[in-house]
DNA sequence: TACAATATGTTATATGATAACATAACACTT
DNA sequence: AAGTGTTATGTTATCATATAACATATTGTA
């Protein structure tokens, strides 16, 4: 991890602090805790701005806390607890973890991973969910759960390549 | 694996043979083998009617044949080689393999994955595609590679399910 | 305080995938 | 057929991802 990867923006700083809080606000409703080892780990995630593999996130608990060793259970917890309420994506073809900038929404959102940059940006979209919904009530299929990850080169990185790649 | 699993219908069978003769045919052309390795993963993965993981397939393997062991590169080599021409998918959602039955076709498959039964069905789907191309444009994001898995319950497990239940 | 429920720590191991190098099979030329 | 380059497979080791099983600690509540 470069010095610049760990740079924010203010406005993100403040956008993590709004979605920690309503992290907050969601497990109180909920009547589960977020305990200081969720939250470190969803914090972490929202920091780092990109998806995190859980080998990862353990190295960067370690390194953020006077603990000498973080074992794949206690991470992998974290990240079930935060998968179950919605607050974390698992990207599958990536085997890694991104925050879930909005937990209330149902429907799962379309991910556009980006090869170059590395950042993964949540694409809520109804037509897509439209279209699956139609698909599967075609085959009588009972949707229980979807993955829709999409590869490629996000906007940013097709621009910068064009000023001066 | 119960004795159930391996029972295949005439029409499966027949199916499945025709399929390895198609993959002969595309290898043919493309001026690749399907060497003995290759076509008996594929075969393997056509007889099973599930998505099944590399080291399930390792097993497998060592059942099927006279080797004493198969190691990974194995079996990741052969299943590179499908991949890349297309003659299977890889289900990211599973870590599984899936014979493609229609290898020809550009566009990703749309996969629905009953999580009753564990058949994966592939539902190519044209509307879900545009609508997805659709929504790349709009973040100019450029489309590379697509996973669309739909987890749920099949037609037939939910009509049986209706029926004695 | 005592208890039940929840959360975390700890050790071991299963499962998934690849790197690096050695050997074998194939296909093409002479 | 012998030699040569290419492709495929074998072999060993290791990395990466994830979970099982059981012990301890923390929390909320009677």
């Amino acid at each position: 991890m470069t010095p610049v990867d760990t740079v924010q923006t203010n406005s993100r700083k403040q956008a993590n602090i709004k979605a920690i809080q309503r992290a907050k606000q969601i497990c109180e409703k909920r009547n589960v805790r977020l305990t200081a080892l969720r939250e470190q780990v969803l914090t972490l995630l929202l920091d780092y701005g990109k998806p995190l593999g859980a080998y990862a996130l353990m190295d960067l608990l370690e390194a953020n806390s006077d603990r000498d060793r973080v074992a794949p259970p206690t991470v992998y917890r974290a990240l079930d607890f935060l998968l179950k309420y919605r607050l974390i994506h698992k990207i599958h073809s990536l085997n890694a973890y991104t925050p879930n900038s909005n937990p209330l929404r149902e429907d799962s959102s379309v991910i556009l991973i980006c090869t170059h940059c590395g950042i993964a940006e949540e694409a809520p979209n109804n037509t897509i969910q439209q279209a699956i919904n139609l698909c599967a009530s075609q085959y009588r299929f009972g949707v229980e759960k979807q993955v829709i990850e999409i590869s490629g080169k996000c906007g940013t990185c097709r621009t910068a390549e064009k000023n001066h790649g």
